[in-house]
DNA sequence: AATCGCGCCTGACGGC
DNA sequence: TGCCGTCAGGCGCGAT
C-alpha cells in the first residue's frame, strides 16, 4: 500500500540509476493493470534517455525528450532495480531495460497500478492537472485547508484525503496525522477552526516528512530483492491498533469505517 | 458543486 | 490439509 513517503523512496532510489541513460526495450509482459498498459511502449521509448525522474502526488513521472512515462502503483505495486537478466517472477508486468545492463521492474500483484506514456506536458495529464498541492511544499497550508473545508460537510479525514485538496496523505497517514493534532476524524470539516487547521496541517507535514526520512533508510539497497522501504517501522500511533491503549492517555483506540475506509482514533484525545 | 458508493484485483486470513 | 468466503485498499468514475 504505497503512501507518499513510499513512492518518493522509490523515486530516490530508482533515479540515479535510470537518469541519463538510455532506453533499449520496454518489455509488456501483461497490460491489464487498472487501465491497458499503451500498446507500442517500446517503439515509443526504444533509444531514447530519461531526462528526468520525478514524482507528482504518487505518480512517477519518466521524462524523455520523446514523451513521459507516467507510473502509478496503486495498491501493491512496486518498482525495482534488477540487473537485466535477473528472471521476471510472477506479477513482474513491465521491464524497462537500460543501455547500463539495469532493468527498472514494475511489479503489482494486485494490478491497480498503471501505466500512461504522454507526448506533452505530463501535468497536464487528465490524472494529474486537477491535482491539489503537494503536503511538503509551502502551498500547503492550514490557511488552505480551511478555506478550501468552508461549507464542507464531509468528515474531515475524508476532506484529507481528497487529491484535490492535498495530494499523497493516505488511509495510514490521515489516521496519524488526526491523531496528532487531536482532531476526531469524524468531524465535519466545515465545522473546524483556523487554529485547528493550522495544527493539523503541521502535523500532515511533519508525519510524511518523518516517514520519508524513514523510508530513506533502506535506500542503500534499493538494488537488491528486498526493495522494501522500511516506512513502515516507524512507529504509528494509532492505525492498526484497534483496541491498543492510546500512547497519550491508556484509552483503547477505537475503529470506525469513513468513505468506505478503516478509521483509527482516540475518542479522549481526539475531539 | 459536492457527496456517495462501486469496482477493479489478489493475497492473507478465519472458519469449518 | 483443503476449500471457500471475506476483506483490504487507491482512486477514478458514474450516479445522485
Amino acid at each position: 500500500m504505497p503512501e507518499l513517503p513510499e513512492v518518493e523512496t522509490t523515486l530516490r532510489g530508482i533515479a540515479p540509476h535510470i537518469e541519463g541513460h538510455k532506453i533499449q526495450k520496454v518489455i509488456v509482459r501483461d497490460s491489464r493493470l487498472r487501465w491497458p498498459v499503451p500498446s507500442g511502449l517500446d517503439k515509443k521509448l526504444h533509444g531514447h534517455s530519461i531526462t528526468s525522474a520525478s514524482r507528482r502526488a504518487k505518480y512517477l513521472l519518466l521524462a524523455t525528450d520523446a514523451g513521459t512515462v507516467i507510473l502509478h502503483l496503486g495498491m501493491s505495486g512496486s518498482l525495482r532495480v534488477v540487473p537485466v537478466k535477473t528472471p521476471a517472477e510472477k506479477h513482474d508486468h513491465v521491464d524497462f531495460i537500460f543501455d547500463n545492463g539495469l532493468c527498472l521492474r514494475l511489479r503489482d500483484p494486485r494490478r491497480f497500478g498503471s501505466v500512461h506514456f504522454v507526448s506533452g506536458n505530463p501535468l497536464e495529464h487528465k490524472l494529474l492537472n486537477k491535482l491539489g498541492p503537494e503536503p511538503l511544499s509551502k502551498e500547503f497550508s492550514g490557511e488552505l485547508l480551511f478555506t478550501r473545508s468552508r461549507n464542507r460537510k464531509i468528515a474531515v479525514k475524508t476532506f484529507i484525503m481528497n487529491n484535490q485538496v492535498v495530494v499523497g496523505v493516505g488511509n495510514i497517514y490521515a489516521s496519524e496525522a488526526l491523531f496528532a493534532a487531536g482532531i476526531d476524524p469524524r468531524r465535519e470539516a466545515g465545522s473546524i477552526s483556523k487554529a485547528r487547521y493550522l495544527r493539523l496541517a503541521k502535523a500532515i507535514k511533519k508525519v510524511i516528512a518523518a516517514a520519508i526520512k524513514a523510508g530513506g533508510t533502506t535506500l542503500k539497497d534499493f538494488t537488491q530483492s528486498d526493495g522494501k522501504p522500511g516506512y513502515f517501522s516507524q512507529k504509528l500511533k494509532v492505525y492498526g491498533r484497534e483496541g491498543s491503549p492510546c500512547v497519550n492517555c491508556g484509552k483503547a483506540i477505537q475503529q470506525i469505517t469513513l468513505g468506505q475506509r478503516a478509521s483509527y482514533f482516540c475518542s479522549r484525545c481526539q475531539r
